[in-house]
DNA sequence: TGTACATCAGTGAACGCGCGTTCACTGATGTAC
DNA sequence: TGTACATCAGTGAACGCGCGTTCACTGATGTAC
């Protein structure tokens, strides 16, 4: 337990661990500076000294979830191990296991509405986990003959469409639209498919 | 025109459709009754001779959504003229359409954070839509050999997860997260490949 | 056609609430000597 | 080691705001006779 007081020790991570607590709660439109500030045991006011203001520390929030999301991905890749298509399926299993066990930092991420724009840190930081899976599928379309090869860009939107959509519509605790199925595998045989559509795995695979 | 005066008329759709226009402006969360009351030119109270509250209003704005978007995918799907695959593919144009051309609409549906249960209207009117994606899935279904087909909801759910995904990521005007492809190539493109890995299109369509 | 009356859609004022943000302040902490 | 002092993280009160919702009301509309 880190010490206590009148100085707090690290009330700025504090914060961003109550905004995530409060994210997946209420979902990132639902959270407020003020439940946040109560939550970390201390006054909104005390906000304003590590952080600009309610927006500011939502993208604090969604940076850490880039950087997480980044080194994730990265790891399940692997560098390509054991060969290119099993790695970029452990990349897919690996975009759902982050939406599953950072829900809060996965609501900042994506349904927050932040502009990157306007957070040019957080864009950088989002620019590169996506580039992990960007690498993932260059990586797999350099073993694709070079006249049925698409775009490395438009395969790496595809699986990420993919999995976003499986995420936002089966993935969640919505009431009344329970998918009939678990989404990992709903994710795995979609990723599955569409693998043997471009090729890359056999039509019995 | 519609008559003016002291009673409004339609004040139950106006009240719908200024929702309509501020949801697509400020997201579902942003929308607010009060706001909504005044760009129909009334006082917040009126609301309430219309609706049970601003969830209410919510509702049957997803609710108007739900049915015009079952009726959008029944036309495209046309009764799987000219053909199964045909009418599929056409469905899944009109899912994007749809989100292109009722913003409001359908972040109200997918958005918004409604529960199905606690709106029995809106459940039905959302099976009902859903129903036609499930019917050109199942026709689609029908021409494959039985043993390696897939189940028909997991089919559409892979369709409707891949069409989400690309509105979500790649269709919103979320400055620096900018498609490098036009949404409705990269939703064709996609949907072409996956109905390649089920063998319903030739390698080489 | 004219009058009396019931209906009910919308008014306008009021409510309590929690929000984000500001400000002058206080007092614990850490450093210089 | 002890003292004086600067720093600055957090306090607590206050602000103006817009929110959803309630209430008694009013007056336009439509119907019965």
């Amino acid at each position: 337990m880190p010490k206590r007081g009148y100085h707090h020790g690290n009330l700025k991570q504090a914060l961003v661990e109550a905004a995530l607590g409060l994210i997946s709660e209420k979902g990132p439109q639902g959270f407020t500076l003020s439940e946040a500030a109560k939550t970390a045991g201390v006054t909104p006011a005390a906000v304003y000294r590590h952080f600009a203001g309610r927006e500011d520390l939502l993208a604090e929030v969604a940076q850490q979830g880039y950087a997480i999301f980044g080194d994730l991905m990265a790891f399940a890749y692997d560098d390509g191990k054991p060969s290119a298509l099993k790695a970029f399926e452990a990349t897919g299993r690996a975009y759902l296991a982050f939406a599953r066990r950072h829900p809060g930092h996965y609501m900042a991420m994506f349904e927050a509405g932040l502009t990157l724009d306007a957070h040019p840190d957080l864009a950088l930081t989002a620019a590169r986990a996506r580039a992990v899976l960007d690498r993932a599928a260059t990586a797999l379309c350099d073993q694709m003959p070079a006249d049925r090869r698409p775009p490395a860009t438009m395969f790496s939107a595809h699986i990420w469409a993919l999995s976003h959509g499986v995420v936002e519509l089966f993935a969640r605790g919505q009431p009344g639209a329970r998918s009939p199925f678990p989404p990992e595998d709903l994710l795995e045989a979609g990723i599955g498919i569409y693998l043997r559509g471009l090729g890359l795995l056999s039509p019995d695979g």
